[in-house]
DNA sequence: GTCAGTTAAAAAATCGATTATTTGATATAA
DNA sequence: TTATATCAAATAATCGATTTTTTAACTGAC
């Protein structure tokens, strides 16, 4: 029997991509600030077509503004804008956890236990900051991920992006981190226990409590 | 007093994004085709350099299927993705025809009334058949524009453009386009009493309705 | 006939250079 | 001073050619 193994072949333009993605949402350009293409090309030591191709699909995607004949810019960071993201974060997540519980089977549950461990056991120490990040992303693309909508995960994963540009902005609030990672381990707890009306709830309280710890550090930044 | 006029600048590479957007939407590509780079070159009289970063774009927005290494395709149609997508409208517009029910001013109801009478005077006519469709995604558009989300707008946006490459697979249906038109006028009288409940059930009704044309003619056309 | 290996043709991705447009500095006129 | 015009430098967009990878046709072994 032939394993047939995804092969996940790259291309420059889809590497550069991927690491523009990260880079984008984790901070590490300014919003507002207008890119380079030039010192781009130079700092990721890739070419300049699959670089532009890489923007084109960022744009695309929301996580750059492209004007014509004026390249490409970082999106600002609003407070309507948050607030916008969070709201919708609710309403999608919200749906689709339910969705989710609704589905889910068996191997969904072995998955999600595993996805929260693997999150639990990532420390945040500075350096591990993207590794931890990416588990946390896996957790919650887990918990929705049986919701039987393609495109109800799509948008969800385009809100995190987007909300991860607020919440990461600065550096990291032990305390109530510990209380937002209580809370993934709570909601595998009901979801395993199909409790769908409680798991709402509390996805709803941890959407909200995300959005206080984003809310705040977007009026730190500005 | 200096009129700072929207200049609209076009660049190669934004107007074959705009002509490929509208011939995906339109059906002027068989479903799961892929596509030959150099034909389309060809045919549209395009660049490569434009035409790849339209193609990326076009990926990223979800009209094309990008596989690294080798090319794009068409997306196949389902009818698991068809109920999606009419399923997520249902959820999304309806979410945003109340929101802009609430939120929606004097100038709104003028546009809604322009829009509304613009696409009821377009006959649809075989040649004005992109016209048609022009107006009638612009009134529906309009409904739910001050909905207060931009994120919101940019979902029903993207599937709407989803949508339309099942409800455009076949011949037009003149006598349930009647009754679809008819709605549209209801749907803009519901909204100028500000009777959200009503608007709300109607508006569920009109995306039902729209979804059984679309799954005839995805059935008819499979 | 079917299967794996080989290779020429086709297609995708990328590069390096060119062209077009914008930006910003400077000059000039109101 | 303020506004407008001019022009050089910087940047964006595009082109044409090259490199890399895939596809499909062909070959011979089983």
């Amino acid at each position: 029997m032939n394993q047939h193994l995804q092969p996940v072949i790259s291309t420059a333009s889809s590497r550069i991509y991927e690491t523009l993605r990260r880079d984008l949402v984790g901070g590490r350009f300014a919003a507002g600030e207008k890119l380079a293409i030039n010192a781009l090309k130079e700092h990721y030591h890739v070419g300049l077509s699959p670089l532009r191709e890489a923007l084109n699909k960022l744009a695309a995607y929301g996580l750059l503004i492209q004007e014509n004949q004026r390249g490409f810019r970082v999106p600002t960071l609003t407070r309507a804008e948050l607030d916008d993201i969070a709201s919708m974060r609710l309403e999608l997540e919200g749906m689709a956890f339910e969705r989710a519980i609704q589905h889910g089977d068996a191997v969904w549950e072995a998955e999600l236990l595993a996805a929260a461990h693997r999150l639990k056991r990532a420390d945040m120490s500075l350096e591990k900051d993207e590794e931890w990040e990416t588990l946390h992303s896996q957790f919650h693309r887990t918990l929705v991920a049986p919701c039987g909508s393609v495109w109800l995960l799509r948008f969800i994963e385009q809100l995190h992006d987007q909300f991860d540009r607020y919440r990461r902005l600065g550096p990291k609030m032990p305390t109530v981190r510990q209380t937002l990672d209580d809370q993934h381990h709570q909601l595998v707890e009901l979801a395993l226990q199909r409790d769908t009306k409680a798991a709402r709830a509390l996805m709803d309280d941890h959407i909200h409590k995300s959005y206080q710890v984003a809310l705040k550090r977007y009026e730190a930044h500005a």
